[in-house]
DNA sequence: ACTCATTTGAAAAGGATATTTCATTTTTAT
DNA sequence: ATAAAAATGAAATATCCTTTTCAAATGAGT
């Protein structure tokens, strides 16, 4: 995707900044017409390098003040095994993310509780019902020092 | 935050699905006239629940093929230690996020980059480079099961 | 240099948006 | 039951937004 240029970067971190940038304040922003900022912005949605928007919130005031990383190791894992490991994943609104990684666990999870008896009732229902596991190491949050979903456009695409 | 109910944890939800959602659309898919859905809105956003608006990238696209889990052990801390390592950790754009976690590590960081090389070099240049780190180890993630910014308001609020 | 194709942006137009107002309804407290 | 307080929503409004159009500028190929 190296149809993309510097001035593609810049918009997307605008966007990343702040979603609800309108097009005119986008364009003026970056010191281009609202025509062509309107058609970069349309691009880049088509393209898929912009696949929404979100509200961004703050955990803790709704109550997730809890906030786990996970390692799964797991035994053998037949085809239904892993439809099922799947399947759960999916439905399990607490899971944030999971991901099958290299080193000594098999996946690694990361949860959202409200406090501790809410993450050991979950670990309990939920993960040690996941098939074929063999071993679950909790780590939980104990200081957030840095928490970010702005990625480095520009360096990410060598500009 | 008991002060929020079923409404807000729709409402936010709905903003956490499509940020860009407008009052009046919020308004009507929430079944309430667009002032009420106004007032709630700002008040979410007046106490901090609703701390922004961002769009949705597509790390891949974007060239952010490699995504890493590391954990990281210290020895000692002196503040100043502690500093310079707070100091290299916000200024670091490829790091995601880093926790100071229980468990066998201190630290679990997430680290975007552009393929493994791009990432070996992050290794070397940044995270050796942090004052009192005793031991790194790395989890490449090979399969992006799930991936959702997307919180469970309503279950985090007990509604 | 010349032509054709692409990109650009200023302007226009209609539509959508945020925000306030005020009369009415609902809730609360007594 | 009644009065005071709070919440509600329909309507109004001025502002802002998206999207198209078209003429001019730019670039590519010959």
């Amino acid at each position: 995707m190296s149809q993309l240029d510097k001035i593609d970067a810049q918009l997307i971190d605008s966007l990343q900044a702040d979603g609800r940038l309108s097009i005119a304040k986008l364009a003026e922003r970056l010191g281009m017409s609202e025509a062509t900022c309107w058609r970069r912005h349309k691009r880049l949605e088509e393209l898929g390098v912009i696949e929404g928007y979100q509200a961004t919130l703050n955990r803790r005031k709704l109550g997730g003040n809890v906030l786990a990383f996970v390692q799964i190791t797991c035994t053998q894992h037949s085809e239904a095994a892993t439809a099922e490991f799947e399947r759960i994943i999916q439905a399990s609104s607490r899971m944030l993310s999971c991901h099958n990684t290299t080193g000594e666990a098999d996946f690694l999870l990361q949860i959202i509780a409200q406090d501790l008896d809410d993450y050991s009732r979950f670990v309990e229902k939920v993960l040690r019902q996941l098939p074929g596991v063999s071993s679950i190491r909790s780590n939980i949050s104990l200081r957030e020092m840095k928490t970010t979903s702005h990625l480095p456009v520009g360096e990410l695409l060598g500009l």
